[in-house]
DNA sequence: TTACCTGCAAAGAGTTTGCAGGTAG
DNA sequence: CTACCTGCAAACTCTTTGCAGGTAA
């Protein structure tokens, strides 16, 4: 387990104090070789059924928000009422998958734009997001 | 008023009767130029400023729904809570200016895209939204 | 007349917050 | 000991839905 310490310092960082359910959801967020795209609930989920353990929507909240106030997710840009986040914080675009409700990374580096319009004055950009919405041949 | 007709028009081939609540609807949502971005709260806003009487969320919903479905109007991927509409339905983009948490739209073909990964096996491309987010320069 | 529509209000879903007992430092 | 944290539940926001009286066809 020597991600503890890792973990340690992500919550610090965010102005956290390390606490056994905190360390649960880092677990759950970074110790992860792929991308992990989630909700609030699907975490929640994840985070008793791992611990045997409830865990609070106020522990849920004040931790995901601090972590991506931090920088260490980020929110994802999609319709509907349900909050997405992204453990994957580099800058990178997404397919959806309308029929499996799943988002799937796609690397900045196999994106190209190569036209943009003028940015509006006194404006800069702060982000370019790709959403690629894919569906079943039929 | 000669759009009336295809207001009335808008309305049948969405499966709703036209109504006078919707005809206000139709007018703000069609009789204008540019495109028009809002959400359920605003557009409530301004048909009852319009028409000087209520209108009840009810058919505001049941009409913004129709409408969407129909394919006159597109709902707009961005995080929040609040869903967006959008009066063009064409394949476009927008910027999102963070400071006014306003959409401005980009036309199609003012964006090229040269290069993507490959589609997943199985499955086809419905769409591609570009989404730029801006902020004032400091 | 019949089916649909409207406004109202209640119910749902997701998120945020206040509080009292508990824990990290 | 103090400040922060947790779980619970209440409150909030946005959206959806049920209902009774009203309207289009």
């Amino acid at each position: 387990m020597k991600q503890l310490k890792f973990h340690i310092d992500r919550l610090r960082s965010s102005g956290l104090r390390p606490t056994k359910q905190r360390l649960v959801l880092c677990q759950i967020l970074f110790d992860r070789k792929k991308t992990f795209h989630f909700t609030i609930e699907k975490l929640k989920k994840i985070a008793e059924k791992n611990s045997k353990k409830k865990i609070s929507l106020a522990t849920l909240y004040n931790t995901v928000h601090a972590f991506k106030k931090r920088g260490y997710l980020k929110e994802i840009s999609l319709k509907g009422n349900k909050t997405f986040f992204d453990t994957n914080i580099k800058n990178h675009h997404h397919f959806y998958d309308e029929d499996m409700s799943q988002l799937i990374d796609i690397e900045n580096k196999n994106v190209s734009i190569n036209r943009l319009p003028k940015t509006p004055n006194g404006k800069k950009i702060k982000s370019i997001e790709v959403l690629v919405k894919i569906a079943n041949i039929n």
